[in-house]
DNA sequence: AATTAAGGCGCG
DNA sequence: AAAGCGCGCCTTAATT
């Protein structure tokens, strides 16, 4: 590489690939340069990088890699055993930037769409048969250069923060997403520890023997034959819904769909044969034998997340569904010899994400030091607990129906405050207005069609029939921004909790990813990691310390707590829920 | 043959 | 209990 040059004052890094290699640019924290720009070999940028990281803390403040997409280059830098501290993602940070109200005056959002509106390198497609020579071309450097400048793009964002009605909130987002984007490939690098021979014994005990794609195992076949003779319906298929239905009608039944819930309300010799079909037959289609071919190697499950991809910031994951990672067969999650998994997950973080935003000192108080949902019992305003969960989800939901709905009345009158936030953010969505989060994520828009159809809905020639689908359409888009207050700053939450808790541990372990404590899982509001037995009651500390940072980072000396459950623990599928 | 829609269910 | 939010992904069935 470029010899050991080094940038002992720049706090911002900026790596772009050019021909022959990989250019660092060293910026100030207002993004003036602040030294030459040095070219590194794409085979040495893990050593530059293990280089620069070891200066720690400079007088400028703590460096930052700023780089297009943080799935791009970090994995090379795992792979060779280094880390990184922190990162500007610039893709994930133009997007957020770019919708934002608190920066809707400035250039960047004025921009018509650029490459930096596209998807990731990652994402952009790539022919099957060259997945695997574009991996190789990330290492060779025979990879064109950038023609997107991410230097002009970094102080575009810059600037467009400066100049926001909120850069402080706005920093704290882009620091917390960008530190999501570092969590999420250190998540997929280490892999989630997944005992294969665990998860066959489960599949066989449920399933009957291996067969191959496209055979129904032995159980299900005995009990589609069940169902055939219980419904008269020799060639019945019991795969296909419209089949069943069609069935089930035939024996007389009043049904509409086959959803578990409406079957559950019938009287049927074959309902109960039906219900555990589809239960076993969702177990073999989503996470079956052939799924553990695709995604368990070296007993590791290697989910790719995609942070920031559901509209709220919620994080999403393409492929092997690891977000929706079923309860039964959490117990193949199994820790290696010597390890433990600490599982935590935030109690009733959504509603106490809703008291703090709203400044609600009374329903925080109803969290603080409890259960929440027991805290709204205990201060009169419904008699249950199940019917305080119901009716607080009915509140963030929007539910109008139901014993969710009908309670959201008395929860209004106990929490005003609260209650007010999400019925304002409901009615900006009705009127077609944007509504932010508490660090300024802020929610789309409908697309032209739903404002051109209110218009229409409303001018001379509309009719009632118009009007209703209309307001039908405004209530559900209200919906949506309801809840995306809620679900979106709950988000920044989590990313703020994994931020700390991958500091803590950084601090600890500096050595290789996986040689000391790390995360290997995260789902909304719970995380998994994988840890040494020995110092598993200390990162369980550090997950309860993190989250205290979290709520300050949000909400400052706001009096909420955000108490978690924590568990130690060899298999996943002994964490209790 | 490939794509899209619909039905359904897993997760938070 | 199965409506009220956000998803991914499996299948079958319909469409191009």
């Amino acid at each position: 590489m470029d010899g050991g040059t080094r940038h002992d004052r720049c706090v911002h890094l900026v790596l772009s690939r050019v021909d022959g290699g990989v250019l660092a640019t060293p910026l100030t924290a207002s993004g003036e340069p602040d030294g030459d720009p040095v070219t590194v070999a794409d085979a040495d940028l893990p050593r530059y990088v293990a280089d620069q990281e070891a200066r720690g803390t400079t007088g400028g403040g703590p460096l930052r890699w700023v780089w297009d997409d943080t799935a791009r280059w970090y994995p090379s830098v795992l792979a060779a055993g280094g880390r990184v501290a922190r990162c500007v993602d610039l893709r994930l940070c133009h997007r957020i930037l770019r919708t934002a109200v608190a920066t809707r005056d400035s250039a960047l959002a004025a921009a018509p769409d650029g490459t930096w509106d596209a998807p990731t390198h990652q994402e952009r497609p790539v022919r099957s048969t060259q997945t695997q020579l574009f991996d190789d071309a990330l290492l060779d450097g025979s990879r064109p250069a950038d023609d997107d400048d991410p230097v002009a793009e970094f102080r575009a964002q810059l600037a467009a923060v400066a100049g926001s009605t909120d850069p402080g909130g706005l920093r704290l987002l882009l620091a917390a997403e960008s530190a999501g984007a570092l969590v999420a490939a250190e998540m997929r690098f280490a892999g989630l520890p997944w005992r294969a021979d665990v998860h066959e014994r489960l599949l066989e005990d449920a399933l009957g023997p291996r067969v191959p794609a496209g055979v129904r195992p032995r159980r299900l076949e005995e009990i589609a034959e069940v169902l055939r003779q219980r419904l008269d319906d020799p060639a019945l298929n019991p795969d296909s819904p419209a089949d069943v239905l069609r069935s089930l009608r035939r024996a007389g039944l009043v049904v509409d769909s086959t959803r578990k819930w409406e079957l559950q309300r019938l009287e049927h010799p074959a309902i109960e044969p039906l219900l555990e079909y589809k239960r076993l037959y969702r177990l073999l289609t989503a996470n079956g034998w052939s799924w553990l071919d695709e995604w368990v190697q070296a007993g590791r499950f290697h989910p790719e997340y995609a942070v920031g991809g559901v509209v709220t910031g919620r994080w999403a994951a393409n492929g092997g569904g690891a977000m929706q990672l079923p309860k039964a067969i959490r117990s193949a999650v199994v820790a290696d010899r010597g390890w433990k998994l600490v599982v935590a997950d935030a109690a009733q973080l959504e509603p106490r994400v809703l008291a703090a935003m709203a400044g609600d000192l009374a329903m925080a108080a109803a969290g603080d030091g409890r259960d929440l949902y027991d805290g709204v019992v205990a201060s009169g305003a419904v008699e249950t607990r199940q019917q305080a969960k119901g009716a607080m989800l009915g509140a963030m939901y929007g539910a109008t129906q139901g014993e969710g709905g009908r309670l959201v009345p008395r929860l209004a009158r106990a929490y005003p405050r609260a209650l007010d936030l999400v019925a304002r953010a409901a009615a900006a969505g009705e009127r077609g207005e944007p509504v932010t989060t508490r660090l300024g994520r802020t929610s789309p828009v409908p697309d032209p069609a739903w404002f051109a159809a209110r218009s229409r809905a409303w001018s001379v020639d509309g009719t009632a029939a118009m009007q209703r689908a209309v307001e039908s359409r405004a209530r559900s888009w209200g919906r949506f921004t309801r809840n995306f207050v809620v679900q979106g700053t709950a988000a920044e939450w989590a990313l703020s909790w994994m931020a700390s808790l991958r500091g803590r541990l950084a601090a600890r372990w500096q050595g290789p990813l996986r040689d000391g404590g790390h995360l290997v899982f995260f789902v909304h509001d719970e995380i998994v990691l994988h840890v040494p037995e020995s110092d598993a009651a200390w990162v369980a500390e550090q997950v309860e310390a993190a989250a205290v940072d979290a709520g300050r980072i949000l909400f400052g000396s706001f009096p909420i707590t955000f108490p978690l459950s924590v568990a130690v623990v060899d298999d996943y599928g002994s964490a209790k829920d």
